[in-house]
DNA sequence: TTATTGTATCGTTAAATGGCGATATGGCTA
DNA sequence: TAGCCATATCGCCATTTAACGATACAATAA
């Protein structure tokens, strides 16, 4: 019960739901991912906390940067089958799309040097 | 993506999952699901207005009673979905097992009269 | 109509959640 | 080592949420 609960709360917050779609783009460091949202970088990085803690999103070490993607081998069933069908849904959602579009424009370079 | 929100959140609080594993087993009235979670009856009625709203379980009028039921005719994607995958889940927890087992023995005849 | 029973709504309270800035941590480079 | 950059964690605040009791509403019975 509570890993069925921690992946239908993760997956009950906007931004959380928006970081999902992005990395089904493509692979995302935390500073892209908070440029694209407008948040504050604790914001984000505590989302995606919340993210991984439910097996939704694994991260993985890049010199200073911390790359998230998606979870490929999953421990938990339901964010296994959640994460599938979210692939299926949202695709025409204005919201979506737009912080889709910004994902392909980003530049990890340009965006991450204060 | 506020429909898929309306669902996540719906399907987040464990006495909620509690109350869409008993109406997969029987349509039930609310003084029963009141009685058999132990909360309050405004608790209670909150709480299917939730899982209402998220077109997950539907009501209809008895006399004085209000049945509950597990929606049949969607209009709600995710909802249709997410019911459908947690008729395979859960099953085997503990706490959804104990519910269940009272479901078999509630009377509403017995329960419901003050 | 009046009383009773079941349910929904209102108002309040304690805890959880999402946001922020400030600070600590980890890895790279000079 | 010292300094810098990306990220994680901490402390705080505003909002939301889940719980309750009290009350209002709806349907039946007397």
């Amino acid at each position: 019960m509570k890993a069925f609960i921690r992946v239908m709360k993760a997956l009950s917050d906007p931004n959380r739901v928006k970081i999902m779609k992005m990395l089904e783009a493509k692979e995302l460091c935390v500073c892209e991912i908070t440029a694209i949202l407008g948040l504050a970088q604790s914001t984000v990085s505590k989302h995606l906390k919340i993210l991984e803690d439910a097996d939704l999103v694994f991260s993985s070490r890049e010199g200073a940067w911390m790359n998230y993607n998606l979870t490929e081998n999953f421990e938990n069933q339901y964010a296994e089958v959640l994460q599938n069908h979210l692939k299926d849904w949202l695709g025409t959602d204005p919201r979506i799309q737009d912080v889709l579009a910004q994902v392909k424009r980003v530049d990890r370079l340009r965006v991450c040097a204060a």
